[in-house]
DNA sequence: TGTTGACTTGTGTCTTAGACACAGGTGTAA
DNA sequence: TTACACCTGTGTCTAAGACACAAGTCAACA
């Protein structure tokens, strides 16, 4: 399979399959007449593990590892639940971060709501950020 | 004030007040003796009016038009209304993914709760996420 | 057979918001 | 005077591709 080919069949972008191509998590076998890049059923089934992964945030250096274990006949499971472990603790406070963030963020645009706009001054930019209280923890 | 005394002050880091000035949104006043950045009292407003944007995630872009209305004479008061706007919109759908990822991977956690680790095998890389069930939409 | 148009190649640059490194100059207290 | 903490500009690094570019290649159709 071509690149694109490869791409479609997996539902992502020849780009992407560029770029892991470029970094050396699939190997395509090169035809010397061409010079183009060809895909088998290795690539292809590394590829379906490696989007997998990527759907569940994996870092593509995380990825590598797991791959070069794999690579090397170890079993790689071990590394995954730590992975997932770990992904799971930082999603948390991703997801508590955006949480913060749109409520700080609905709170300006209550506040501000009845207030016009200014012109700045000498020493106010705008007086919507200038005049709005943020902190949003435990006020 | 030299730098890390300006960073101190509004509690940030040196770093970002340099980052700030490289990129053209702060101006100090430069002694010529020592080639040392002097900050003065605008450069301390607006530092002060960048981090309150910051922590409403505007990038600094974003900021930087809104400092370039202003320094116009212009009211950045619609603009800044315009973009808490926006990003409310863009925190939602990260809200929403941060929390369809802690689904995936929870499932993920409870799945693989009684497999055991498995060695790869010419057509499976680590059998965890091949036999995972993605998708966490509507099954 | 020629040409067109849709593919392919490698390479290089761009994105965010700083963090960090480095080599060398400066300020100050002992 | 010397030590040490601070400062300077500059350059590089981060993640995961997206996009651009010039040039080569393939397939179909006229």
């Amino acid at each position: 399979m071509k690149v694109a080919e490869l791409a479609n069949a997996l539902n992502t972008t020849a780009d992407t399959v560029r770029y892991y191509t470029r970094i050396g998590l699939i190997e395509p076998i090169k035809n010397p007449e061409n010079g183009y890049k060809y895909y088998g059923k290795t690539a292809q089934q590394r590829l379906m593990f490696i989007l997998s992964t990527r759907q569940l945030d994996f870092s593509v250096d995380e990825i590598r590892e797991i791959l070069s274990e794999a690579d090397k006949g170890h079993s790689a499971c071990p590394l995954v639940r730590e992975i997932v472990e770990h992904r799971l603790a930082e999603t948390e406070k991703k997801f508590q971060a955006a949480l913060l963030l749109r409520k700080k963020l609905k709170k300006a645009i209550n506040e501000w709501q009845d207030k016009p706009d200014k012109a700045p001054t000498g020493h106010m930019i705008c007086h919507l950020i200038e005049g709005v209280s943020l902190g949003g923890n435990d006020e």
